[in-house]
DNA sequence: TGCCTATGGTTGACGCAACAACTAAATGGA
DNA sequence: TCCATTTAGTTGTTGCGTCAACCATAGGCA
């Protein structure tokens, strides 16, 4: 009798350890998720507001920071790279929803801020897709399982960037830096 | 002072609760992890294989199965949609490494299967691709946490498809096929 | 039998992302 | 000062995914 259960446990040459049923549950709820939460939130989004998940991550950066941003600071902020943000600020830049404003300081880098049209958008987004956040992630878990999911999805993301190049910066860079800006128009 | 610290905790609309800080630290790290995770295994696979990850894991099904399957059952499988299974098997069946038999019990129907050559590419594939995911997602984990994630994964997969038209099908459907037709040529 | 709807799947157009190649400006020596 | 290297960003190409439109067959049901 096989004992070839499960696609990841499938006999292959031995230098990697297959998974176990335990290791294979786990990574094939994973890899579920990673299929179907993305395109969940994306055509929510297409649908209400003509934005994509991404768009919207760079928007709410944008608004989070309240003033102009290093693209390659965005690009870190969203966990994208930079020519992926490039157009996608081109983009948004022809929808009018952000600015483009060269740095003075040094004539290389490029600052991005949102427009008012741009807050806008983002604002008349904002509940529907926190509606969908709640209803498929938060309120599917309890207060334990959204620690433990911060904890996992920490470890996971760390070990694909260990040098924390696509970190979220939220507390570091961006979060002192937003704080400042905020303080300074009170 | 000002009370707006993370993007989701941002003012908007009161119709849906913010997030607070428990809620919005789990979803920024689940973000980072839907940004991070799909790109990491797509380029291992397109390096090493020229494979998408979801080729792979087409390829997998099809190895678990053992058979020809329904191409609803295989994009269900996948949790992927039948237009995007049907190009993706166009490509590989151009490639030579699955094949589309016409079902005889439907008309309507096409069945695929693996080919040898398919099943050998899937077999070179498979030692890189766990060895990433041991090293990204497994050896990042405890034991503990592998229970956690499949707990979580499933309670958000279960919010987003809950009549499990995109379910695996491990258990079910292909896993008693795969069985069967295990046995069959044993 | 004949129709009507539902199901299974394919196709083409369009938009977004990855990758590589490129320009321009800054930096760090010799 | 001059050159080499690194950093910042843009652009063009190519490939994949989505969506809508479409064709063909199956399954009621009158």
């Amino acid at each position: 009798m096989s004992e070839q259960l499960f696609p990841y446990t499938a006999d292959m040459p031995r230098l990697v350890p297959r998974l176990d049923e335990q290791e294979s549950a786990a990574w094939l709820a994973l890899v579920s998720l990673l299929e179907l939460l993305p395109s969940a939130l994306d055509s929510q989004l297409q649908r209400d507001s003509e934005l994509t998940h991404f768009e919207f991550a760079v928007l709410s950066m944008l608004k989070f920071a309240g003033e102009p941003i290093r693209m390659s600071e965005l690009a870190a902020a969203t966990s994208a790279t930079l020519p992926r943000l490039s157009h996608v600020v081109s983009r948004l830049q022809r929808r009018e929803l952000v600015e483009k404003v060269a740095s003075e300081t040094d004539r290389r880098a490029t600052d991005v801020v949102l427009t008012d049209a741009g807050r806008r958008i983002l604002v008349r987004a904002t509940p529907g897709h926190i509606a969908l956040v709640r209803r498929a992630v938060i309120d599917s878990l309890s207060r334990e399982q959204l620690e433990q999911l911060t904890a996992i999805a920490d470890s996971i993301t760390n070990a694909l960037d260990p040098d924390r190049r696509f970190a979220a910066l939220v507390d570091g860079g961006l979060e002192t830096r937003a704080l400042r800006a905020r303080s300074s128009t009170t």
